[in-house]
DNA sequence: CAGGTTATTATGTCTATACATAATAACCTG
DNA sequence: CAGGTTATTATGTATAGACATAATAACCTG
């Protein structure tokens, strides 16, 4: 463990020890440089780690202090479906159930923010693991702002194609429970009204919004994290 | 925007423009650092932060290289309940249902990674949100590990006790999709077997396990982040 | 004393330099 | 040529010193 990590650790016992409360002031950090004996670069390197975590907060003259920000932060990673599959040990395989061209509805657009009235690229897809149904994709993109041509788009899924081809790109992500559609009973297999794990997700790059999508989870679906 | 910003927002920019696409080795920091005009330090300092958010991968003596690695990371900002309720500018108020002790479920003693057969205590607590239900929370507490006394669990709920008592803690946690129990229904005033957003949390610190807890929220419950 | 100006201070950033470390490439040697 | 040793190299960490910046505290001044 190099010097800085130490450093924050130390911070970190001393803070779940209690020895600095939340509110608290801790020691500027020339103090504590001092007193662990090293350069103040270094201790304000594990400093703005943990303010990055959120366990403290930082201000110029007015020191740092233990937050009282009543908020955990988690650390998501998103993988691609491919990979979540595969990481259960099990085979990805996926179905493209529709292939259209359109104007999208109202809310997608919305959520798009799209302003002309563009024709976008809709896409269904259904995932599979092992054979069994595992998620339906339902998916508009804006092929104004993709780069280049199409893959083929039987061996290689959208998704995975537009991390490689727009590698950037800002966005929100919602997630959400909602009962089963008509369509997820049929290619999910599930009971009507089922209890489905839906994330939402619009991405954007400079030249404007790239896709929307709606991803419903087989039942049973969870999602994890460690914080 | 400080210097080192500028040039993290350079490089993510070039990455964008497919000037260096996935996979591809980046020059090196000696390099950029002199394109720039700035010292290693600084070119080190942009590059950390974009490898922090997953859009590069960086390598001893090998470099570093734009992340084919396909997957996006959010940070989720998990708030208290009061937060949550009150950012949608309603009120938030609780109710104790059930406060008692005794052994926890099986279930729930494998999460926490329980040894012996300790003695929780078993708070059942329903969040409104201006008066209408807003989630369902339960909560195994370990009073083993936990410094003090009780809060007036009238007046301060559970968790934001914890946050200030526990501030650091580590845990883990899983969302999920799942249809009502007997007594979600009873308490969100929702139909049977209804989609209810679920997370579930363990925290705990080098002492042992704090709490496990579950919170099912009433329907129609989103999450959002940004990425 | 209210309101504005100035000093002070802790963090934020940057520089140049040095050495550590991990991973690869180049080199032996049997 | 296989297998192990050594050199090389890009990043990782640490240093002292400097200046910038934002926020507070102290000080005037009317």
């Amino acid at each position: 463990m190099s010097g800085w990590e130490a450093i924050r650790n130390d911070v970190r016992a001393r803070i779940a020890a209690r020895e600095w409360v939340p509110g608290a002031l801790i020691p500027g950090e020339e103090a504590l440089a001092a007193s662990y004996g090293v350069a103040r670069a270094t201790v304000s390197r594990a400093l703005r780690e943990l303010a990055e975590s959120g366990l403290v907060e930082r201000r110029r003259k007015a020191g740092t202090r233990v937050a009282q920000g009543l908020a955990r932060r988690a650390i998501l990673s998103i993988p691609v479906i491919r990979e979540q599959v595969e990481a259960l040990g099990l085979v990805h395989s996926f179905q493209i159930l529709t292939l259209s061209e359109g104007k999208a509805p109202d809310q997608v657009r919305r959520m798009m923010a799209l302003a002309g009235d563009d024709v976008l690229m809709h896409i269904v897809t259904l995932h599979r693991a092992d054979g069994r149904p595992h998620a339906l994709e339902t998916r508009w993109l804006n092929l104004g702002v993709v780069p280049g041509p199409l893959p083929d788009l039987m061996r290689v899924t959208v998704n995975e194609w537009l991390l490689q081809t727009v590698p950037y790109a800002t966005g929100e992500i919602v997630f959400s429970a909602e009962p089963a559609t008509e369509a997820e009973v049929l290619h999910l297999d599930c009971a009507p009204g089922a209890a489905l794990f839906v994330t939402e997700r619009v991405t954007r790059t400079d030249a404007g919004p790239v896709t929307w999508v709606r991803l419903a989870h087989a039942p049973g679906w969870r999602m994890r994290s460690t914080l």
